[in-house]
DNA sequence: TCTGGGGTCCTAGGACCC
DNA sequence: TCTGGGGTCCTAGGACCC
């Protein structure tokens, strides 16, 4: 096989597909509750039923003719769209012009997407789960060109007769491209752009559909005379690297067609945070930390459950009208210790004591899953002895903080005694 | 527009080291 | 006295994505 494994330019054509679910939130409440079908669907984040806070995760097809948009306050979406329950009740309404409104049920979601993920490793070797519902694959070793079109109809066939939910297909040689594709025809989509079609396929679409252009960027693309993607591929690449640095001359680079990024697995993730909104925003520090403790537990726990020990732990506060701040303090190694979240969390916003606080978030960073892997090796292996890691050690002793140097040897104990089995629970 | 939550990557400046 | 260059780590902010 020619051409095989070459780098660059000159490597094989790959077929690269983009699967993207159909407003998957609305298509996973619809699959549990089928009488929501062809019905306008409104699914709200921070929303409760009957409530009117919130604001719009996913909107159905049928609910965006109403004006209903993503990231709308429900407010908003109930005065263009009401809520069924209510019309019924007000002979102002028109039963007929009024929706459904469910809350954002992520669990479920997942569940859902979970299935969708298997079978689409079930159809190729090689797959990126980029989000909830949405993924790329390589099946340049499976599937030519010819029949890219019956594959793909076949895979999305298969993930609405066995989950019940629709999917979106792009097919392209490259990955920004497969991905524009997989859109340009939602819902129920299904395009292919072959190799040398592809800077044809962008020409006419506005600068926003390439990955890595935003509103921002967009605005002062067009400032300069860019709008269209054609536009964005035939411009001077200085110009832009001027004007946007390095993600100028990526972006240039999608437009024409020219991306070599492999579909690789995804990684483990980078950073792990939770954050939350206040109803309104406060001046009361102690409301805000009670906040914090709550968020920094359940970042702490998920990072236990994921085996990451983090190095940076970090705080964000956004305050009116909506500036973003961000602290983050480093340790000298690597830890998994709950309590030490909570308090460099609490420390580093102690700056922003008596201002007003719309919301806060916490996040640990520079992660660590050595440890992780270390116990599932374990596991399968003679006894360790119970000594701690050369590194930890290291990492204890240089210890600045006080709370953290006292309480590390107790929690290396909680380690030894957790590590193997939550492996174990994972795998079965 | 008065913006929900969870991420990624990049840039820029300062500290510090050789 | 403002004179060299290179490298790494850390923090903060910004843009973008779903």
């Amino acid at each position: 096989m020619d051409g095989l494994g070459l780098p660059g330019s000159s490597r094989r054509e790959r077929v690269l597909a983009h699967v993207d679910m159909d407003c998957f939130y609305a298509a996973c409440e619809r699959q549990r509750e089928p009488a929501l079908r062809g019905e306008p669907l409104v699914v709200g984040m921070g929303y409760e039923p009957g409530e009117t806070h919130g604001a719009v995760a996913t909107a159905s097809y049928e609910a965006r003719e109403y004006g209903v948009e993503s990231a709308m306050p429900i407010t908003d979406a109930l005065e263009r769209l009401p809520r069924k329950v209510d019309a019924v009740d007000d002979p102002e309404r028109d039963v007929s012009e009024a929706g459904f409104y469910r809350p954002v049920e992520l669990d479920y979601y997942e569940s859902v997407g979970r299935d969708v993920k298997a079978i689409l490793h079930d159809t190729a070797d090689t797959v990126r789960e980029v989000s909830i519902d949405e993924a790329y694959l390589d099946v340049s070793d499976t599937v030519d060109w010819s029949e890219a079109r019956a594959w793909a109809t076949d895979l999305k066939d298969r993930i609405e007769a066995s989950v019940g939910v629709v999917a979106s297909v792009g097919l392209a040689p490259t990955m920004s491209a497969a991905k524009v594709a997989s859109d340009h025809d939602k819902p129920d989509g299904l395009i292919i752009v072959e190799p040398g079609e592809v800077r044809d396929f962008f020409a006419p679409l506005p600068v926003e559909a390439v990955h890595g252009v935003g509103p921002v960027t967009a605005r002062e693309l067009a400032a300069m005379g860019i709008e269209t993607a054609g536009d964005l591929a035939s411009a001077d690449p200085d110009r832009l690297d001027d004007a946007f640095g390095e993600r100028g001359r990526e972006i240039r680079r999608f437009a024409r067609g020219e991306d070599d990024r492999d579909v690789t697995p995804k990684g483990d993730p980078k950073s792990l945070s939770r954050e939350s909104a206040f109803t309104e925003a406060t001046e009361e520090s102690e409301t805000v930390r009670r906040r914090v403790r709550t968020l920094a537990d359940a970042v702490a726990d998920r990072a236990r459950r994921q085996e990451a020990r983090y190095q940076t732990i970090g705080i964000k506060v956004v305050t009116p009208p909506f500036d973003v701040n961000t602290r983050a303090q480093s340790l000298p190694g690597p830890v998994e210790d709950a309590d030490l979240v909570e308090s460099v969390a609490l420390d580093l916003l102690t700056e922003f004591d008596g201002a007003a606080v719309r919301k806060v978030g916490v996040r640990v960073s520079n992660l660590d899953f050595s440890a992780g892997q270390q116990a599932s090796l374990d596991g399968f292996e003679t006894t360790d002895d119970d000594g701690p890691e050369p590194g930890e050690g290291r990492a204890v002793d240089q210890a600045p903080l006080g709370a953290f140097q006292e309480r590390a040897g107790t929690d290396r104990v909680a380690d030894g005694d957790r590590g193997g089995q939550t492996t174990l629970d994972e795998f079965g």
